[in-house]
DNA sequence: GTATAATCGGAACTGGAGTTCCGGTTCCGA
DNA sequence: TCGGAACCGGAACTCCAGTTCCGATTATAC
C-alpha cells in the first residue's frame, strides 16, 4: 500500500493548473469588453483550448463567474492596501474611490457582477476581507473630519454601482471619461458634506 | 368612387387598438417586476391575448421595449410638469428627484432602459422632451442658489443610473428604501455643495 | 344580414448559447 | 521506458426564448 491512503495525487497536473490559469485570464479579458454574457466558446479559443477543458475547471458559466469575481475584488482590495500606505487619510480614501471608479469603468465584468450577481459578489468580496478594508479607509477619513461622520463602507457600492451604466451622451457600453469623473465630482462632494441632507440609518 | 381614395380604413379597428393598450400595460407590469428579459409568451398570457397579436403590434420585442420606454419617460415627465409648479425651486427639483429615483427603484424596466438601452432611453425622452423639462427646473434652482452651477441636466440620467442594483446587503433585484435613500442624501448633498471638487466640463 | 378584410390565437419553427460526452492525447511516477 | 490515470478538444446535444404562419374568428361597411 501506498503511504497516501487515497492514491488520488494531492496536486493537479501542472498543464492542468496552467489551463486553469489561461482561462481565468481569458474569461477577464473577454468579460471586461464584453459583459458576463461573453460566450463560453469564446472564452475557450481566446484562452487557446476546447471548451470541455473550461467545463473540467469550471463546471459551468456561474462557476467561472465566481471565480472572476473574486480575481477582480482582489484587485480592489490591493487598491485598498495601497491607499492605506498614505499619509493623507481624506486623501487616500477618495483616490481609492477614483481608482475603483476607473476599474469598474473600463471593466464591464466587475459593474455587472456588482449589478447582477449580488452572492458572487458577496462570497468574492468576503473573501478578500474588501468591506473590512474599505471600513478601515473610511474610518481613517472620518476621524481626519474628510468626510461625514453617517456614511459608512456599505454605502460604497452602491455608490460605484451608478459607474458603468450608460447615458444619453455616451451610447455604448462605456462612458466617457468626463461623464463617470463628473459623476465622481458629485458624489465625493457628497460625501464631504457634514450631512445636510438627512441620511436615513442602515 | 368613395370619397378616400385608398379605401382602407383611417384608423384600425376597435379591438385592435384595445389590445394594444393591454399588451403595453402587461409589458409595463411585468417588465417592472422581471425587468426587460420578461417572456413575450408570459406577457402576451398577461394581457389576455395570443402571441401573434402582440407581434403583429409590436414586430419586435424591441419595439415594444421602444414603447414602453417612451411610456415610463412620460411619467418622469408629468413629475417634472408638476414640480415646475412648485414655487419653492430647490425644493422641487429635490423633490423630482426623489420621485424619479422611487420609480427608478420600484421599477426595473425604467433602469434596465437607462443602463442597457441608450437608443431607446434616448428616443423615449426625445419624444416626452423630458430633457428640456428637467433642464428648467434644475435651471430655476441654479439661479435661486440651491444647487451647484456646474451641473446640467445632463448629469441626472448618470445619477439616477445607481439607483436600481442590488449591493451586498440587498440582494435580489429591489434594493431597499433606506439603502436608496441614503445613496440620494449623498448626491444631493453631492448637487448643493458650491462645487469643491473641480468638476471636468462635459 | 352578408361579404370581406382585418385581426386573433397558439402550435410549430429557429437560432443561439450552455453543457455533455467520449475517443484521442499527454503528463508523471515507477 | 512504460503503464495508466488525468486531461484535452470539439462535435453534438439540449433547452429556451424570440419569431413565424395560417386556419379560425370578428368587426365594420353596405
Amino acid at each position: 500500500m501506498t503511504p497516501s491512503a487515497d492514491t488520488l495525487p494531492r496536486t493537479q497536473r501542472a498543464d492542468a493548473r496552467r489551463n486553469r490559469e489561461l482561462v481565468i485570464e481569458a474569461a477577464r479579458k473577454l468579460m471586461a469588453k464584453d459583459g458576463l454574457d461573453a460566450q463560453m466558446d469564446d472564452i475557450a479559443r481566446e484562452a487557446g483550448v476546447g471548451v470541455g477543458t473550461v467545463y473540467r475547471h469550471f463546471p459551468t458559466k456561474e462557476d467561472l463567474i465566481y471565480a472572476l469575481a473574486e480575481h477582480r475584488f482582489e484587485r480592489l482590495a490591493q487598491f485598498c492596501r495601497e491607499a492605506l500606505e498614505e499619509p493623507d487619510p481624506g486623501g487616500a480614501f477618495e483616490r481609492y474611490l477614483y481608482r475603483g471608479a476607473e476599474l469598474q469603468v473600463t471593466d464591464r465584468s466587475l459593474s455587472e457582477i456588482m449589478r447582477d450577481r449580488p452572492e458572487a459578489m458577496q462570497a468574492g468580496a468576503q473573501k478578500v476581507g474588501l468591506l473590512e478594508l474599505v471600513r478601515e479607509l473610511m474610518t481613517r477619513a472620518q476621524e481626519a473630519g474628510a468626510i461625514r461622520k453617517d456614511a459608512e463602507a456599505e454605502d460604497v457600492p452602491m455608490l460605484m454601482c451608478g459607474l458603468g451604466t450608460s447615458t444619453p451622451g455616451n451610447p455604448g457600453p462605456f462612458v466617457s471619461p468626463t461623464t463617470w469623473r463628473r459623476f465622481m465630482a458629485i458624489v465625493i462632494d457628497g460625501l464631504r458634506a457634514p450631512g445636510a441632507a438627512e441620511m436615513p440609518p442602515r
